[in-house]
DNA sequence: CTGCATGCAAACCGTTTGCATCCCC
DNA sequence: GGGGATGCAAACGGTTTGCATGCAG
């Protein structure tokens, strides 16, 4: 099944190293300066396969982009509403929220993610800076 | 300020008559049975402008498409992971999570959403009568 | 040797935007 | 009358896909 070839494991290698939580085009950028004649098409295939393999995490979140971490278990996230830049959160995951849910529901529940939307440290400082500035 | 156009009435209005958290094109369809000749890119404009104003709700959950909600009051949904239907969940808003994610993050915290993946029952059905058919 | 994986480029799809015209205040 | 709002169409950005070739098993 899964073949284990260069780009599959430079990508993989890459994204472990990182805990920005990358999207597609910065793990191509990332990875193309070890294997300069990858494709973009390459690593949008490798990505998916992996996340359904279970080996990455793929977040989507609010915001245009996916975003993919090397971490697998399950962690929650807050997402800059200025910047679009992702932070994992320290707090426990609530898995009773996943029975509680699913009493009420009629779907059969995958999964949860809960996401915080905020203002990140650089964005609070820059905002504050142009406001000053008028 | 926001100026009362028929447009935007009509957005709301139809908005506001259906549950099924439509996306900007399923509400362009709806609205374009009333007003034939409004754009796509009205749309788009007017549930933008209409969800900074605090009068619809945004929903930017996984998946690739935004959907838009009538309902302004925080609550979380289900999406199914195989047709996209998303669905409101009954249980109770966790306000104390927002106090926990404040104590562990230097991010000015703004809001945040839960968003369970599940099968709804109308694809538990199809998958189930397509494992049989094999 | 076989067929999955790759590189490349074109296609796709949702969304945004520029512009001339319109019409609400 | 003036400035925001509209309709239209073109552009945009992220992602997917078709195809000929390459290479892991």
């Amino acid at each position: 099944m899964l073949r284990l070839t260069t780009q599959r494991q430079v990508i993989l290698e890459e994204l472990s190293k990182v805990t920005s939580h990358p999207t597609a085009n910065e793990l191509y950028d990332l990875v193309r300066k070890r294997l300069p004649r990858i494709g973009l098409g390459t690593v949008y295939r490798n990505l998916e396969l992996m996340a359904d393999n279970g080996m990455i995490l793929k977040i989507e979140v609010g915001g245009t982009q996916k975003r993919f971490d090397a971490t697998t278990e399950n962690h929650y996230h807050i997402r800059c509403a200025e910047c679009g830049k992702v932070d994992d959160l320290d707090i426990p995951v609530l898995n009773n929220l996943v029975a509680q849910a699913a009493a009420t529901t009629s779907y059969q529940i995958i999964g949860h993610h809960v996401e915080f939307t905020g203002t990140c440290p650089a964005c609070q400082q820059r905002l504050a800076r142009e406001q000053a500035a008028q």
